[in-house]
RNA sequence: GGGCGAGUAGCUCAAUUGGAUAGAGCACCGGCCUUCUAAGCCGGGGGUUGUGGGUUCGAUUCCCGCCUCGCCCA
C-alpha cells in the first residue's frame, strides 16, 4: 500500500511541476516526516526548488499544494517547517486497503538472475565468516525471487587450487598416506561419525605450520616445492593428459575424494540453515573443457589483452586496470597493468574467472555438463561435469549476476567487470554486481575463550580477523551446535509440556533465527567482530525478539478462536476512523504503516542489494507489535467493532511479520 | 607508494543516500507479571558525529587537507 500510494504521490508531482513551473526532475525525494502526527509523506522539494525559481520555499511548497489535492486515497497536504510539503493518508481507507492484501512490487520483466555465495575452498570445515557469506547471499536469493525474479543459486567450488593441494600433501606426505590409504581413512571417520570437514581444518593448520619448517629457510622451499608439485599433479590429473602418469592420477584422485566430501559436508552444513543451492560449478570442469582457451581467444581479438614486450611483465599477457587510461602511445609499457596470462604460459586466476562469468552470461560459446550431486526435499542440486547426464536443467546465460564475495576481492572482481567491458558486454557488466561484504573476525576476548594465545599487541585492537590456514576461528557447525543447546535449555525449561521432538523443533528454529538475524544486522560493510555473547543472545535486537512478536500474535488468536485471515475479512466492515484518529490513533497506525512498507522496503534492498534494511524493518515491526500489545489489550476489549480493529492490527503485524521473515529465512514457531 | 573501506553514546551498530529534535540494542539505575506468553513493556542518565577548512537554505552524509585503523595492489 505505502508503496503504492507513494508512487501515486510522486505521479502526481511531476504533473503539477510539467503544469505550473515546467518543470521535469528526475528524482522526487520522499520521506517521511519525524513524527507520525506530520503525515504518511514528507517532500523536502521546494527547498530545491527555490533556487531554480527564486521564490521562498514556503511559498512554492504552498503553490504546489493547491494543485495537488483531490487526490484519491489523500486527506489533505499542508506547508510544515522551513518549506516541506507534508502528505496525509486517509487512515481508515488506507487499513482497508493494507487488510485486503499485500501490494506486489511491479516488475517490468521478469529477470533471470544468478546469484553466486558461499563458495569455500572445500578443504576445512565452515567458519563464521562463510556463514555470513552465505546468509546474505541465500537472503538475497529470497528478496529477488520474491520480486518476481528467476534466479539459479549457484556455489563456486575451487576444488583444484592451492588450499585443497595443502590437505593433499597433508594426507600424502606428513601422514603417508596412499590412494587406499585415503580411502580406508574415510571409510573408518564415517563409521565413527567423525567429520571430514573437522578433520581437514585440523590437517590444513598442520600442513601450514610444517612449510615453516621451524624457520629453517631451505627446508622450507623443499616443502613449499612439493606444495607446487602436488597442485601441478592435480591439474594435470584433472586435464586427463596423456602423459599424466600414475603419480599425478594419484594425486588428483586423493583431491577429488576429498574436495568431493568436504563440499558435500559444506551442503549439509549450510542445509542446516535452510540453505540451497541449484548448481556447483568447478575449477576442475573450467580447466577440462578448457574455458580460458575461448576466452583468451575473444581478449586477444577484441584487444582487451596484449603481449608486453618489455618492463617487468616482458613476456606476458596483460590488461589494463579499470579506471586508468590506456596507456600512451610510446610512453613505455604500463607497468600498473593486470597479469592475465605470465610469461611462463600459466593463466591467473582472474584470467580464469573472465572465463567463468563469460559462461555465466551465455557469452563463452560452451557449456559444462552436468551431474547430479545432492538430493534437497524438493530439488536437486547439480554439479559441473565433463562428460554428464543427458537431461538436466539449463544453467547460465543469465542477465543479471551478483556475486556475494568479501570486500578483498573487490580488486579482482573489478578486473573481471573492466574485461567484461572491454569486450564490447556493456550492458552485462553493468548488470555484474560484485556483492561484497566485510569479513566475520573474533574479539581479543573471544579468541582466548576458545584456547588461542593471543599476542600483546593483538589483545587492544578490537577484532583479529580469522585464519583457516593457522586453524583459528569459529566452526560453523560449533556455532550452530553451541545455539541449539542454549535455546534448546530454554525451550525445556519453558514448555516441558511439549514432546522431546517438538522441542527440539522449536529450538532449532530459534537457534537459527537468532544466527541468521545476528549476520543480516549488519550493514554490509561492517566488520563483524564475532563474540560468543552476542550471538548466543535472545534479547533485545535478535531473531528471537521478533519471532516471540509473531508467536504473541499466534496465541491471540488460538484463544481468540479465529484465524488471522477471518480477523482480516471480519475487519472489511470495520469504520477504523474513530480507532486511528487522536494520539492514541497515531500509536496504532504507526503499527500498520510500518507494516505496509514491507514491499518499499523490499525495492530498497534490492535497489541497493542491501538486505541488512529488511531485517532491521522486520524488528521495528517487531518493537511497535510490542508496544501495541503492551499497551491494549486485545481479547479483553468490549465494544466489538474496535476489538474487530485490534485484531486485524495483530493479523496484518503477524502476516508482514512472517513475510519478511520468511525472507530473512527466519521461521516463526507456533509457541516458544 | 597507489587504490578501497571505516572512525557516531561506556560497548556493538543505525540514520530512508543532502533534510525537521542524530536513533536502536547491550551494559548501568529505577519501575511493571492474578489481564492475550516478562525471550516482554515503561522511565532515566549518556553525543562538539576523529580533526581543520570548504560547498548551501540545510552536512553524520558531498569536496579538500590532516590524524588513526583495516584490507587490497605493487
Amino acid at each position: 500500500m505505502y508503496l503504492r500510494e507513494q508512487k501515486k504521490l510522486t505521479a502526481r508531482l511531476r504533473a503539477v511541476l510539467r503544469d505550473k513551473f515546467q518543470i521535469e526532475l528526475d528524482t522526487i525525494a520522499i520521506e517521511q516526516p519525524p513524527e507520525i502526527k506530520f503525515g504518511e509523506y514528507a517532500l523536502p522539494l521546494a527547498f530545491e526548488l527555490a533556487r531554480k525559481l527564486k521564490k521562498a520555499p514556503r511559498k512554492i511548497a504552498e503553490e504546489i499544494i493547491a494543485d495537488l489535492s483531490p487526490l484519491e486515497g489523500f486527506t489533505r497536504f499542508e506547508v510544515a517547517g522551513a518549506g516541506y510539503i507534508n502528505a496525509r493518508l486517509d487512515r481508515a481507507a488506507a487499513a482497508r486497503d493494507i487488510a485486503a492484501g499485500a501490494d506486489v512490487p511491479a516488475l517490468e520483466a521478469p529477470v533471470h538472475s544468478l546469484v553466486e555465495h558461499t563458495s569455500i575452498n572445500p578443504n576445512k570445515a565452515a567458519h563464521v565468516g562463510h556463514l555470513r557469506n552465505a546468509i546474505l547471499g541465500d537472503t538475497f536469493v529470497q528478496l529477488l525471487r520474491a520480486a518476481g525474479q528467476k534466479v539459479d543459486v549457484q556455489n563456486y567450488i575451487d576444488n583444484t587450487g592451492v588450499q585443497v593441494a595443502d590437505v593433499v600433501v597433508g594426507l600424502m606426505h606428513l601422514e603417508g598416506l596412499s590412494l587406499k590409504d585415503v580411502e580406508a581413512l574415510m571409510a573408518r571417520l564415517a563409521a565413527d561419525g567423525q567429520r571430514i570437514d573437522y578433520y581437514c581444518w585440523d590437517l590444513y593448520a598442520r600442513v601450514s605450520q610444517w612449510y615453516n619448517a621451524n624457520g629453517d629457510e631451505a627446508v622450507s622451499q623443499e616443502r613449499k616445492a612439493l606444495r607446487l608439485l602436488t597442485l601441478h599433479q592435480m591439474e594435470q590429473g584433472a586435464l586427463h593428459l596423456a602423459d599424466a602418469g600414475q603419480k599425478s592420477r594419484e594425486t588428483a584422485r586423493i583431491a577429488e575424494i576429498i574436495s568431493t566430501a568436504v563440499l558435500r559436508r559444506h551442503l549439509e552444513t549450510m542445509l542446516r540453515l535452510g540453505i540451497e543451492y541449484d548448481l556447483l560449478p568447478r575449477e576442475s570442469e573450467i580447466l577440462s573443457l578448457h574455458f580460458w582457451d575461448l576466452a583468451f581467444e575473444q581478449l586477444k581479438t577484441k584487444g582487451v589483452l596484449y603481449f608486453e614486450t618489455e618492463g617487468k611483465n616482458k613476456g606476458c599477457w596483460v590488461m589494463k586496470r579499470p579506471g586508468t587510461a590506456q596507456a600512451a602511445q610510446g610512453d613505455g609499457p604500463d607497468e600498473d597493468a593486470k597479469v592475465i596470462v605470465r610469461s611462463n604460459g600459466t593463466v591467473t586466476y582472474v584470467g580464469k574467472d573472465i572465463a567463468y562469468h563469460l559462461w555465466k552470461f551465455g557469452l563463452l560459446g560452451r557449456d559444462f555438463a552436468y551431474n547430479k550431486f545432492f538430493e534437497y526435499p524438493n530439488h536437486t542440486c547439480w554439479i559441473s561435469a565433463e562428460h554428464g547426464e543427458p537431461n538436466h536443467p539449463h544453467f547460465g546465460g543469465a542477465q543479471a549476476i551478483y556475486n556475494v564475495i568479501d570486500s578483498r576481492q573487490s580488486d579482482p572482481q573489478a578486473n573481471v567487470i573492466e574485461a567484461l567491458r572491454g569486450l564490447g558486454y556493456t550492458d552485462q557488466a553493468s548488470h555484474y554486481t560484485h556483492f561484497s561484504y566485510e569479513m566475520v573476525a573474533l574479539t581479543p576476548r573471544c579468541a582466548e575463550e576458545l584456547g588461542y594465545t593471543i599476542a600483546e599487541e593483538d589483545r587492544s585492537r578490537p577484532y583479529i580477523e580469522v585464519s583457516g590456514r593457522k586453524g583459528f576461528g569459529v566452526k560453523a557447525d560449533d556455532l550452530i551446535d553451541k545455539l541449539i543447546v542454549a535455546t534448546q535449555s530454554e525451550v525445556d525449561s519453558r514448555h516441558p509440556e511439549q514432546s522431546e521432538a517438538e522441542r527440539t523443533q522449536i529450538a532449532t528454529e530459534i537457534a537459527v533465527g537468532a544466527l541468521r538475524y545476528f549476520m543480516l544486522k549488519y550493514t554490509r560493510n561492517t566488520v563483524i567482530a564475532f563474540d560468543f555473547k552476542d550471538a548466543l543472545s535472545f534479547e533485545g535486537e535478535t531473531g528471537p525478539y521478533m519471532q516471540y512478536a509473531v508467536v504473541r500474535t499466534r496465541s491471540i488468536f488460538r484463544k481468540a478462536g479465529i484465524t488471522a485471515e477471518q480477523a482480516l475479512a471480519d475487519f472489511a466492515s470495520v469504520d477504523a476512523s474513530p480507532y486511528l484518529a487522536g494520539e492514541e490513533g497515531d500509536g496504532i497506525w504507526q503499527v500498520w504503516l510500518r507494516a505496509a512498507k514491507t514491499t518499499l522496503l523490499l525495492d530498497q534492498c534490492i535497489a541497493t542489494a542491501e538486505p541488512a534494511y529488511l531485517a532491521k524493518h522486520a524488528f521495528q515491526l517487531a518493537q511497535e507489535f510490542s508496544n501495541f500489545y503492551r499497551k491494549h489489550h486485545i481479547l479483553t476489549e468490549a465494544n466489538p467493532e474496535r476489538k474487530k480493529f485490534l485484531l486485524a492490527t495483530a493479523a496484518i503485524t503477524q502476516r508482514e511479520l512472517i513475510r519478511s521473515l520468511a525472507w530473512l529465512g527466519i521461521s516463526a514457531p507456533e509457541v516458544m
